[in-house]
DNA sequence: GTTTTCAGATAGCTGGACTATCCATAAGGA
DNA sequence: TCCTTATGGATAGTCCAGCTATCTGAAAAC
């Protein structure tokens, strides 16, 4: 197809998908002369990506192109795979207090007590630490014990997702199903849980 | 105190602070002369949330503001104060088409099935649906069934936040409180999900 | 054969979030 | 007291991200 079709098909304008082809989010299409390419169904999916990727995930254009690349260069070892969701870090430095460093403690120490194996270099420990240290800056320190609940939820999602991970028949699809499922399940639990809260505090109300 | 040592004790250097001042997000000091002004315990904790709000939220100046003045709006019923998070919606137009529409039934269908009370206007619904809608376009419709999982887990973790919020002296505290859970609730989540989804995934690998 | 579309290149635009200066005045210390 | 530093308020400038517009020959489409 050609890109008028590339974009009606997504719904991104011709302009922006040029943009991401000089941004190096989408490859180039075939040239079949100087000035004319066609792009194939590999073109749409990855389009779609960049946009999940963009408009649910948030991510900038340069963190998407990180994603990307770490997702091609998975190869079979699953903790490969995983460092898709690593090019998801902080944007920038936090700052560095007492109930920072308190909020690390806190972290490895739920890591251990629960016996999760997580390696240093996982942003995510930064950046559960970071909310944390917010939340005991605002004096917050009573919502800690919601913490553990928060911890269970997590620890129990993690299966039946390894489960969909796992179950992909190429490696190529288990490291998009980790991306998707990094992005857009943050997007989807966070959107169930304001839903539950309202409903909750609905049903509260009503007594 | 005066504007230096707002800085030092939030780390917000004193440009971003008369910025925000500007902003209206921050109200200004007691004037004490023509080009003096004092600020008090409230001022470091208005700025800590809006911190909180702009680094963990990664909200925007300007929704920030909303955020706030809907806090400040809230009368003692709930329903009101949970308008807070009501500020939190999309930025920009979703791109209409089979998958978003269907996307849309599927989550009344959901409110539906689980009997929660949602208003028709939480934002959460369309994103929810939106989030829906790129999973199905990029071919990911087998992951459907772990939003069952997430909605259980969303329902579960209702119940203690909004103990928590109740369990707030005054209106204002529970304004505060549904911000910052909705909020920071969102990166914690977040942070242990991808922790947890590393530690499965790891332990499956050494099987 | 005329109108439309294309790829690739370059330049321009818009909005958001700060950051820098300036001014006149006020604090704070030697 | 005098002098350095800090302050509030105002205004202007900066920087970057994410597009958007225009141009140029050449190929498609009708």
């Amino acid at each position: 197809m050609r890109v008028a079709e590339l974009s009606q098909r997504t719904g991104v304008p011709i302009p922006t998908i040029k943009y991401y082809l000089r941004a190096g989010l989408l490859p180039a299409g075939e040239l079949t002369s100087p000035n004319q390419a066609h792009y194939g169904e590999t073109h749409v999916h990855r389009l779609r990506l960049v946009r999940a990727l963009v408009e649910v995930g948030g991510l900038s254009i340069s963190a998407t192109r990180a994603v990307l690349e770490k997702m091609r260069g998975a190869d079979s070892q699953l903790h490969s795979i995983g460092k898709a969701q690593f090019a998801l870090g902080p944007r920038t430095e936090p700052h560095e207090d007492a109930a920072l460093a308190d909020a690390r403690t806190r972290v490895d120490e739920l890591i251990e007590r629960r016996g999760w194996l997580v390696r240093e270099s996982n942003p995510a420990r930064a950046g559960l630490a970071e909310a944390l240290a917010h939340l005991t800056r605002l004096g917050h320190g009573d919502a800690l014990p919601l913490l553990e609940r928060y911890a269970d939820a997590a620890q129990t999602l993690a299966d039946p997702e390894v489960d969909l991970v796992l179950g992909r028949p190429n490696v190529d699809g288990m490291a998009e199903t980790v991306v998707t499922l990094t992005v857009i399940g943050d997007a989807l639990m966070s959107a169930l849980r304001r839903m539950a809260q309202e409903s909750e505090a609905t049903r509260r109300l009503a007594d």
